[in-house]
DNA sequence: CGCGGGTTTGATGATGCTCAAGCCCGGTGG
DNA sequence: CCACCGGGCTTGAGCATCATCAAACCCGCG
C-alpha cells in the first residue's frame, strides 16, 4: 500500500499506533497528478500539502520576465506546497507541476490543525519537518549568495545524483540560476571556473 | 520586566497560564551582548536560540574570499540561532554577533525539547514561528533569483524602513548581495534599473 | 590635529545574459 | 519508410550587470 511510504517518513520522527495511523488516514486523499499537471498555480489558494508516493513534483516563481525559477524538487518521500499560501490562505505566487505521472496524500491546512490538536505528536511531526525544510532553504540561499553559477552547478550534482541524469538541463539551470545557454556553456568547459 | 517582551511575542500565538509562563522562565536565561560580541562563532555549536528583547543582533556567513553574507536581522521580537547547528548539535558555519549592545533570552536545545514535553502549546508556538521562518527565506530566495540589485535594495528599503537608517550601507550590501561600492553607485543613481 | 573606517568615484575586467543560428533526435503523419 | 516538425541542446558575437582595484573624500573620535 502507498500509505506506508508516509507512515515510514512518520516513523522517522515519531510513533504512531494503529489507531492514530488510521485516524491520520482519514484525514488524507490520495490523487494522481499526471505529468505536466498542475498541482497548484499562480492566483490559487493552497488549500492543501502534498506527500510525494512516488514521481515528482517541482515548485517554481515566474518572474517578471517571464523566467521560471525553481525552488524546489520534490521526489518520493517529500512534502510540497507553498508554505506562504497554504498558513495565510491568501494566493500563491507560486506553481506547482508535475514533471512526471506523480502520486500524493492531501492534506488540507484544515485537518492538518485538526490533528495537530487530536494527535500532537503531528505537530512534533511538521515541526522537524518544517525545522529541516528551513536549513534546507537557508543553505540554499548562502548558496546563491556565496558560490559562481560552476560551483552551484557541481553542489548541484553532488547533492542530486540521481535526479542529476533524468532531468532536462533546462530545469537545472532554472534551479542553480542561470539560463540553459550559460549552463551548456559550463558543462563544455568554455567558462573557466576558479576553484573546482 | 524584559520577559513581557517575550510573553507577548507567545501571546500571539498561543495562550500560557501563570504557572506556565514560570516554567517557561525557569528554562531561560537572561543575558547581554555588547557591540561586536559574538553570540555564535564560526565552528561552535549553536547550544541555543536567542530572542530579542532589545537590540539587534545579525547572522552572517563568510565565503572563500572573505565576504559577509548577511542571513537576518534580529531586532526587538525576533529569534535567531543557526537552525542547522542547533537541531543537529554539529558545528555552525554562520556568524551572529550584536550590532550594538543588546539583550536576550537564551533558551538550549535541551531546554526547549523538554519544554515541548511539558508544555505542547510551546511546541505549537515554535512551529508557527519556524513556518514563518521558511516563508521569509523562501521569498528571500526568490527576490535573490528574480530581481536585479537596484530593485533587490528598493526592496529592503520598504521591508526595513526602520533598520535603513541607522545601519551603515556596508551591511545593506552585504544583505542584499553586492559590494559597498556597487550599492553606493546604486543609490547615486549612476547604475540604470529598467524598472521601479 | 591626524588617524581610521565608511563612503564615493572612476577605469577596467569578469561573469553571465541576449539574440540568433545551427544541430541533434525522437515523434508524427503521409 | 521517409520527410518533416518541434523541443532541447550547443555555439558564437556582442552586451549588461556587477566586481575589482585604486584613489580621494568625509567625518567622528582620540
Amino acid at each position: 500500500m502507498s500509505i506506508q511510504k508516509l507512515i515510514d517518513s512518520l516513523q522517522k520522527h515519531i510513533n504512531l499506533n494503529r489507531q492514530e495511523q488510521e485516524m491520520l488516514t482519514d484525514f488524507l486523499v490520495l490523487k494522481i497528478i499526471k505529468k505536466k499537471q498542475f498541482f497548484l498555480h499562480e492566483a490559487q489558494i493552497a488549500k492543501e500539502v502534498a506527500f510525494v508516493v512516488s514521481g515528482c513534483l517541482r515548485s517554481y516563481s515566474i518572474d517578471q520576465n517571464g523566467f521560471e525559477h525553481i525552488l524546489q524538487f520534490a521526489p518520493t518521500g517529500w512534502w510540497i506546497t507553498d508554505m506562504y499560501s497554504f498558513i495565510s490562505q491568501q494566493p500563491t505566487h507560486l506553481n506547482i507541476d508535475a514533471l512526471m505521472d506523480t502520486e500524493v496524500y492531501l492534506l488540507s491546512r484544515q485537518n492538518q490543525l485538526q490533528l495537530f490538536d487530536k494527535i500532537p505528536k503531528l505537530e512534533r511531526y511538521f515541526r522537524i519537518i518544517t525545522e529541516n525544510s528551513l536549513v534546507g532553504s537557508r543553505q540554499r540561499l548562502i548558496d546563491n549568495l556565496s558560490l559562481t553559477a560552476s560551483q552551484r552547478y557541481a553542489n548541484f550534482c553532488t547533492t542530486y545524483p540521481t535526479l542529476i541524469h533524468d532531468l532536462p538541463q533546462k530545469l537545472v539551470a532554472a534551479y542553480i540560476g542561470v539560463t540553459p545557454e550559460f549552463l551548456s556553456k559550463l558543462r563544455s568547459g568554455v567558462a573557466k571556473s576558479k576553484k573546482s
